[in-house]
DNA sequence: CCCAAGCGTTCCATTATGTGGAACTCAATT
DNA sequence: AATTGAGTTCCACATAATGGAACGCTTGGG
């Protein structure tokens, strides 16, 4: 019965159960605030007997949790995994020194993110101890379009990848500089040329970024690091000036790794 | 078929496939390096192919990931959901002011943590200046019994709530001055007079701290705060004098999100 | 060069598990 | 007291997980 006509561009495989409570886990963790039984009931659709069933396996292992006025939140649990997943990260393990240099060079908030289907992970942040912070935290994931990291690990990858990649993006034009499908592209060869990526307030606005992709050969890992501030701090003469160190940062990264030893593509 | 007989004291409420799915993160984000296929299934004992599809179904949600060896790797999906509920959680948003005044104050490390079953997971951490550096990561669960978060946590729970804890904790000799189950229960008898909790070096040679308990009036919410150093540094006597502050600290956050109100138990 | 062993993957009949409609409880409201 | 809304429990039924067996692929002897 019910025989499966669409099949999507690139189809996801089914997980059975886990499928259907990480939907659950997601909504959850990223909405705006705690969510009510029925908030989650409306936007899921499912029997409300079902959905009970599946929230209680949630809670019950942690990964949910609920609050004094039965609202449901992201559990603790997710914590504790999180942390193991990234304390044994090879990758940021590494790549470390050589942010903490980044950082006492520039002055600036140092970034290091891995390419993640459509996202940028930030793996790993060192704050600058300037008055003004800005709001990024480990283990978020941006929209690969409009970080600087983003369109410098685009660049590494062959043009088939990134035209696949943006079929799979919708985009949302967070500010007046935002890029489309088609002004991504055309930056992202210019990128591959330079060898680095400018955000030029096309995340939010106020802020700018360098950055350098790191890769490695096979390509199981692309990703990037990057020097963030505020714009009115960061002239994008002053970015320029450390696209220099800042490819080297990720030219030694890379070689820490025993990674990305052959030439460029 | 297959009676049940068993029927352990805190009977783990069934959790169906989901349960079986935990194990396996679990086991593979708590071991000390990246695991094999045949590595997971003798511990495991599960038919291969049963085991095999499992697997797949965690990678395939991102939970887990496989590297070029083939083995099996904690996912960064889950920093991704962790990093959500970290930013989110009302205690800790609430604490962080305070907890950077004590780090002022003291210049040693200071950690916020909760208690969750028989554990404390720790939710923030600010660190000291100081050249030498303790292990020790937010999301991380230590045992309650030798932390001073934890016997802090436990000093505000009812004593048959205490001691029906106790019963599920397996106790681990850390160092020589880890607590068993006797020695804890007397000492925190003694910190519930004293309002503060002390750790001699029972989880770690060489480290010591300070903590006080915050605690909800219904208890949904129970944990602390700690000040933790290198025990050459932080003599008793210097623990003592802090004793003060951090119960004042805990107090303020308990203020600030208008729990524990009423009078101490 | 061929065989055996180790490791991982796929298949499919069987069976455990999840599903969802309906009935039920408990508060808050009218 | 009746009504509505929110959440929970129940159970016949449908679906997804199970696990034994067979299948590939690589590695290393003999």
């Amino acid at each position: 019965m019910m025989s499966v006509a669409k099949e999507s561009a690139r189809a996801k495989r089914d997980t059975g159960t886990l499928g259907k409570l990480m939907v659950l886990l997601d909504l959850v963790s990223h909405a705006d605030g705690p969510m009510r039984f029925t908030d989650i009931l409306e936007v899921t659709d499912q029997p409300r007997g079902t959905l009970h069933r599946q929230l209680s396996h949630l809670v019950e292992e942690g990964l949910l949790e609920i609050d004094t006025d039965g609202r449901y939140l992201p559990g603790l649990r997710l914590l504790d995994l999180a942390s193991r997943s990234w304390g044994r990260n090879e990758f940021r393990v590494m790549a470390e020194p050589h942010l903490r240099a980044l950082q006492g060079l520039t002055g600036e908030t140092v970034h290091l993110g891995v390419l993640r289907g459509t996202s940028i992970i930030y793996l790993d942040k060192f704050e600058g101890q300037q008055p003004v912070r800005m709001y990024s935290q480990i283990g978020n994931a941006s929209p690969v379009y409009c970080t600087g990291v983003g369109k410098a690990a685009l660049s590494i990858l062959p043009e088939v990848r990134v035209k696949a990649l943006l079929e799979d993006i919708s985009f949302h034009r967070f500010t007046a500089n935002t890029h489309t499908a088609q002004s991504l592209l055309a930056e992202v060869e210019e990128i591959r040329k330079l060898g680095h990526a400018f955000d030029r307030e096309e995340h939010e606005v106020g802020i700018r970024c360098v950055a350098a992709p790191i890769w490695s050969e096979n390509l199981s890992l692309v990703g990037g690091v990057s020097v963030t501030g505020p714009a009115y701090r960061l002239t994008m003469e002053k970015l320029s000036q450390w696209a220099g160190p800042i490819q080297e940062a990720a030219a030694r990264i890379m070689e820490a790794m025993r990674i990305g030893l052959g030439p460029r593509r």
